[in-house]
DNA sequence: TTATAGAGCGCCCTCTGCTGGTATAGT
DNA sequence: AACTATACCAGCAGAGGGCGCTCTATAA
């Protein structure tokens, strides 16, 4: 089984490790990549059974376990048991580790590549991309690196900790690597140290490595260790994730993550912690210039006083005694119980200086005085300007460069940035709309979407966004952004007039510019002084030169110069359902067929009064018995009449004879409709 | 033992901007 | 009446700010 080692999505340079069922892999996409680009955590010093005769095999090849060996006979103790796997180990002491020459360090752990990936298809699942030599190596190294990794996959799942973090500087600051080495290679040897006091090796571990007693509980673990540890370790998964350091430098931020979350079997014991103290004469000496140091059972943690490792380790304690009264919430101090217990009281003793602001934690107030005062951004992103007051939240900026999207929608190929992302975007399937209008109750998916609703819906003095290079007035900043988009974008493509050879490069210029061909009266009579816009104007007004009389009823064979002429003729003389209009007069109720004639009869009527706004006609003197329009026609019309009335009429435009009817008065309408019907003809009409 | 600093995760919010459907005016 | 153009509008996602709460490490 295999995992992939990195998915941050970088293109460049990675380092990419992966356990394979209780194995290291190197892994590289080009393995051609310059020695100076690798480092190196190595691989366990461990010489097992069949490690060492696969060692034999191929100890002239294998360059870092040959010098392994070196190693343990210069130092003096040539330890052979049937339980080898951890027996050099021992030889590895922490401080030693910590001065030690990089040649000494190259005994170790893992071994990490940094290497360029050809492409995202590189991943540890294929390893196609090693040519088959390559991929036998690989297969070797798993085998060499065998139990040693046990003990790593035991010491991370106890360490309960998904994450490790360290950085390492590939040219300046190897040690920094180092130390990671060093705390991996101290859990590792914890383990090896019990082990091998178990196996009844011809060295005494008393002597030897100067390891203080163990435990009877860890005695047990290394029981487990030896004899059933196999097994479990080969469904351990451990990934190394690289991403690059900050600010352009060489430097590298690995990731060390346990895969498997499965819950952990057997612990080690919690009480005591170890001293790793010089075994060999020639570490002795060297512990001679180190301090002491002392290490967590369960972690990589280290400190130099006992007092502080056994503190630490209560945090691996499952224990809680400190029980909120309120929610039954239990705490391991007594101090974390208080501020929980603040939280349900409201109890916030961290006040703000500059604001009214309190806080349960000095450092909630912290943070808030960074956000609000101060604005101190400790955490910068190297790959561009932002800073951000807490690291999560440049964690989250970083996605935004890298493309990165953890959060999966499980209903659709979506997946989000954050949690918050993703959960509003469930409501997209959900369907639900927690935010509603308390005006109108309308419901809404978004905060922002209802808060603009009720903007643009039931607030006065809504702001209105000014078109900088036109006179439209829009409602909404990035409906603006739309309208310059489309009307005031440079197009590199000509758009010609329709009416003249001119080529603009904008849909607003070019828009503007046709309308002033639409003002223009082009089309003149040969026949007098009458000039008009439209083409089809002065085809009708022709015929009134001509004598033409083009439209002949069915019915009576008389002739007419417009259709609409011969179609009022044919309404009134030959529908036999013809009803005409009736409009009263709303002072004497007198009725007449036409609301102009009512109302120049009105106005006589009602002398002194104003005329009736087109409202109060409609309500109050229309009375139509059947009319033989549609009703939607109707409405038409009646919105029409309005227009008329109001001067709101259309250039142009060609109305329905019965208005004209209605506007003039109906006198000798023929004789008027003789002329082209424009609206501004009618309004003449309207003024005789 | 306690207080404090700081990390980390989660949640919610706002602002922003794009998209596509719709209503309406113009042709 | 059909078609087109465009403002209006809701839906939706990206990005980032701010705070609540818990936890660990460390100093006092």
């Amino acid at each position: 089984m295999q995992h992939e080692a990195d998915s941050s999505g970088l293109g460049g340079r990675r380092v990419q490790a992966t356990l394979l069922g209780g194995g290291v892999i190197m892994a590289g996409a080009e393995l051609s990549v310059p020695p100076e680009q690798f480092t190196q955590i190595k691989e366990p010093e461990l010489i097992p059974d069949r490690a060492l005769e696969e060692e034999k095999e191929e100890e002239n090849d294998n360059d870092g376990v040959r010098r392994v060996k070196e190693q343990s006979g210069s130092a003096g103790l040539e330890v052979e048991s049937a339980q080898g796997p951890f027996q050099t180990t021992i030889l590895e002491e922490v401080p030693e580790l910590v001065l030690a020459a990089p040649e000494e360090i190259e005994r170790h752990l893992l071994t990490l590549q940094t290497v360029h990936f050809p492409s995202e298809e590189a991943e540890l699942q294929d390893l196609s991309w090693l040519d088959p030599q390559q991929e036998d190596e690989m297969q070797v190294r798993v085998r060499q690196a065998g139990s040693g990794v046990q003990s790593l996959v035991w010491l991370e799942e106890a360490a309960q900790q998904s994450l490790h973090q360290c950085v390492l500087n590939v040219q300046e600051e190897v040690y920094s690597l180092q130390q990671m080495e060093v705390m991996q290679f101290q859990l590792l040897e914890e383990n090896v140290t019990g082990a091998v006091e178990d196996c009844k090796s011809a060295v005494s571990l008393e002597e030897s490595t100067g390891s203080i007693k163990l435990q009877k509980g860890q005695e047990e673990e290394q029981l487990l260790t030896e004899g059933g540890f196999s097994e479990k370790a080969e469904e351990q998964f451990f990934l190394v994730e690289a991403r690059p350091g900050d600010e352009g430098r060489d430097e590298i931020v690995l990731t060390f993550s346990n895969l498997n979350m499965e819950e952990q079997k057997e612990k080690p014991e919690l009480s005591q912690a170890h001293l790793e103290k010089p075994s060999t004469t020639k570490n002795r000496n060297k512990a001679k210039e180190v301090k002491q140091t002392f290490h967590c059972n369960f972690c990589k943690f280290t400190s130099s006083r006992i007092s502080s490792v056994n503190r630490h380790m209560k945090i691996h304690s499952t224990e809680k005694p400190h029980v909120c009264h309120l929610c039954l919430k239990a705490f391991r101090t007594v101090t974390l119980l208080r501020n929980h217990v603040n939280t349900h009281t409201g109890t916030r003793p961290h006040k703000c200086g500059d604001c009214d602001m309190a806080f349960v934690t000095s450092g909630e107030l912290v943070r808030h005085r960074r956000y609000k005062h101060t604005h101190e951004k400790p955490f910068k992103c190297s790959m561009c300007k932002y800073a951000s007051v807490e690291a999560s939240k440049l964690k989250r900026h970083i996605r935004s460069h890298t493309g990165e999207r953890p959060f999966q929608c499980s209903l659709c190929s979506y997946a989000s940035k954050d949690t918050y992302k993703l959960k509003r975007h469930m409501r997209t399937h959900s369907g639900e709309k927690p935010y509603e209008c308390h005006i109108c109750r309308a419901r809404f998916t978004q905060s922002g979407t209802m808060k603009m609703h009720i903007l643009q819906k039931h607030s006065e003095n809504v702001p209105k966004y000014q078109c900088p290079h036109c006179a439209t007035v829009i409602a909404r900043k990035s409906d603006l952004r739309v309208h310059l988009r489309n009307l005031h974008t440079y197009k590199a493509a000509e758009m010609k007039c329709r009416y003249c050879p001119a080529v603009f490069h904008d849909r607003y210029t070019l828009i503007q510019h046709q309308k002033t061909h639409k003002n223009e009266k082009k089309f003149k009579c040969g026949y007098c002084s009458y000039v008009c816009k439209q083409e089809r104007h002065m085809t009708v007004h022709i015929r009134t030169h001509t004598g033409e009389k083009p439209f002949i009823c069915l019915a009576c064979t008389k002739c007419f110069r417009q259709q609409q002429l011969l179609n009022v003729h044919s309404k009134k003389q030959h529908n036999i359902n013809f009803v005409p209009n009736v409009y009263e007069c709303p002072k004497c109720g007198k009725g007449f067929s036409r609301w102009g004639n009512m109302h120049r009869h009105s106005k006589k009527c009602n002398s002194g009064q104003e005329t009736p706004t087109p409202v109060e006609k409609e309500r109050a003197t229309k009375r139509k018995p059947a009319s033989p329009r549609e009703p939607a026609k109707e409405d038409e019309a009646a919105a029409k009449e309005v227009s008329l009335v109001s001067g709101e009429l259309y250039p142009g435009e060609m109305v329905p004879i019965d208005f004209l009817e209605a506007k003039t008065g109906g006198e000798d309408l023929e004789q008027d409709l003789e002329q082209d019907l424009t609206c501004d003809m009618i309004l003449a009409l309207m003024n005789k």
